[in-house]
DNA sequence: CGTAGACCCTGCGCGC
DNA sequence: TGCGCGCAGGGTCTAC
């Protein structure tokens, strides 16, 4: 469900609520994600500890965790990260104490305030897990991981270097975690609209200008949705319960038939590498 | 090696 | 109203 920029979004209104709290403790309620949650891991990572800052890397989510009562400069091997991944449905929201337990609630972090972290997650596709913060760049989850496209680096030249001897359509390229990261289906689509590519259009015939054309429209299109809130679509929800409103700005995706808002024409849907693709059949080349 | 497809799972909206 | 189908914003594994 959520993409880069609705993961971006849960980070900031996360950490508002967020740093400086302690964990007391730890409630796994129904371990089965993608994969099963370590229920005594997690209690020794998490119960007991407070948190210093959240990051994101790709579409996880990073919450630093350092001793309670540490005053962060020292004791840095014991600090501990909690790895929060929504896979297509999780829900990770700040919710006050004494709000019942809620069907797919798969675990709750009960903080000192008495409110409770917890993720809601129906299809389970979603991640949790803790480890050593110094172990994160090695963890087989973000070894792979290519380059974040609001970061340094993620440019023209790049995408195009990324795609040297390779095949296939442009926009599963887009995809690719390997490639870039954070930029799932939805935005795939809409940032190929903006560089008016065809999303079918092999990466072995896209020219310099038009890979930086690219890397110009991700970047814009993710830094929009995060300017609205992200997209909120069916499920998405800040960590208030929030919803996003990048789906009014939406130029492609879900809207099948609608007139093309560049030039009339109307958009269309096609199936790539299993998942929607909606495009301009005349902007798109 | 890279790429395409199946698969994991629940819920919802649609057409009949 | 009820049912079956297709579809859903992610990632990983297997077969070619």
């Amino acid at each position: 469900m959520p993409e880069l920029p609705e993961v971006e979004v849960l980070r900031r209104s996360l950490g508002a609520r967020l740093i400086g709290e302690t964990v007391e403790r730890v409630r796994v309620h129904s371990p089965a994600l993608r994969e099963p949650l370590d229920r005594r891991r997690l209690r020794r990572d998490v119960a007991g500890r407070r948190v210093e800052r959240l990051r994101r890397r790709a579409k996880y989510l990073l919450i630093d965790l350092t001793a309670a009562g540490d005053d962060g400069a020292t004791s840095a091997s014991g600090d501990r990260t909690l790895v929060v991944h929504l896979g297509m449905s999780g829900q990770l929201t700040v919710v006050p104490a004494g709000t019942p337990h809620e069907r797919h609630e798969h675990v709750a972090f009960e903080l000192a305030t008495g409110e409770r972290l917890r993720l809601v997650d129906p299809r389970r596709f979603g991640l949790v897990f803790s480890l050593p913060s110094a172990r994160l760049e090695s963890d087989r989850h973000f070894a792979h991981l290519g380059l974040e496209p609001l970061g340094d680096g993620f440019d023209g030249p790049a995408l195009a270097r990324a795609a040297r001897g390779r095949r296939g359509p442009v926009k599963t390229f887009l995809m690719d975690a390997g490639v870039a990261v954070g930029v799932g289906n939805i935005y795939a689509s809409e940032a190929l609209w903006r560089a008016g590519v065809h999303p079918k259009r092999s990466v072995a015939r896209i020219a310099a200008v038009r890979w930086e054309r690219l890397a110009t429209a991700v970047r814009t299109v993710l830094e929009s949705a995060i300017a609205e809130g992200g997209t909120t679509l069916r499920d998405y929800a800040d960590g208030e319960g929030n919803s996003g409103y990048f789906q009014v700005s939406l130029a492609v995706y879900d809207r099948e038939g609608d007139p093309c808002g560049r030039c009339g024409a109307p958009i269309r849907r096609i199936v790539l590498g299993g998942r929607s693709t909606y495009y301009c059949p005349r902007c798109q080349r």
